[in-house]
DNA sequence: GGGTTTCAGCCCTTTACGTCA
DNA sequence: ACTGACGTAAAGGGCTGAAAC
């Protein structure tokens, strides 16, 4: 599979929603790199004969030929999972349903065949290739967002439909999203974790010096509007120690 | 010019499926 | 073979901005 798009000229909506579009000013490694999806796929040349995952090759579907915002040709079980997902929507009268209304009517005009065979049944969910994926991959790198002629470039590059491309990328950006807030979150739990060890080592200290006052109570003569801060160890002592140099008593009233 | 409607894109949440240990 | 956890494709709904009226 060949794979060389290149998305060259920028969206021209790059992040159109300034509250909505939030560009997350970062780029992390895919999270399963190394991962191999096992379903094949029958548009792709070696797929054939493996008998492994979804067998839709023997699914009546005459049509390769997609409506769907102008991809030219799609795989079997993205058309068998287009077909049933827009006839879904249309029947249930949801706003993709209105937005895919011209597209799946078209389809399934071309389709009437199937129709015995889809009815009622579940989405037939896919996996993506690992050459359609890391094809993916690389264009959200460039791009975190997609402008129409971006998106039905990469499905046509790749077979998928618009759709597929752009939820593709919807559910990327959540899931870069969902990371950036485990980071957050982390790097927040060490920060509460450090203070939570200030205010130990501070409450300890707050002890001692507790303790001292008891065990020298002539250093407390000096009523509290009298402390001044040692230039020194910036810790608060008495007028007197303070005047006589400071020897850097913990001497506090408190 | 301002109000309304429609459309399309995005985000968020949920669902369902595929994979793996 | 079964099962639960996990990853992810996709659905559905809400929100918003832009364009048309």
């Amino acid at each position: 599979m060949e794979l060389a798009l290149s998305l060259g000229e920028q969206p021209s909506k790059p992040f159109p929603k300034s509250s909505r579009s939030r560009d997350l000013g970062f780029c992390m490694a895919p999270a399963d790199e190394n991962r191999v999806p096992s379903v094949r796929f029958p548009w792709l040349t070696d797929n054939h004969g493996d008998g492994r995952g979804l067998d839709v090759n023997r699914l009546s579907l005459a049509v390769a030929e997609e409506s769907d915002e102008g991809a030219a040709v799609s795989s079997p079980n993205s058309a068998v999972s287009s077909f049933q997902m827009d006839f879904g929507r249309i029947r249930n009268g949801s706003k993709r349903g209105k937005r895919d209304l011209k597209g799946a009517e078209a389809e399934r005009a071309s389709n009437d065949d199937d129709d015995d065979e889809l009815n009622g049944s579940a989405r037939k969910k896919l996996r993506l290739s690992k050459e359609q994926s890391a094809f993916l991959e690389e264009s959200f790198k460039e791009h975190s967002t997609l402008n129409p002629k971006q998106k039905l470039a990469l499905a046509k590059q790749l077979n998928l439909r618009p759709r597929q491309v752009e939820v593709w990328f919807q559910n990327r950006r959540a899931r870069t999203k969902l990371k950036q807030t485990k980071v957050d979150c982390e790097y927040l739990k060490r920060c509460c974790e450090t203070l939570t060890e200030e205010n130990k080592r501070l409450q300890k200290e707050l002890q001692e010096l507790r303790a001292l006052k008891i065990s020298q109570p002539f250093y407390m003569h000096s009523p509290a509007t009298t402390l001044t801060m040692c230039p020194s160890c910036e810790r608060v002592a008495t007028a007197k120690a303070s005047a006589a140099g400071c020897q850097h008593q913990r001497i506090l009233l408190l």
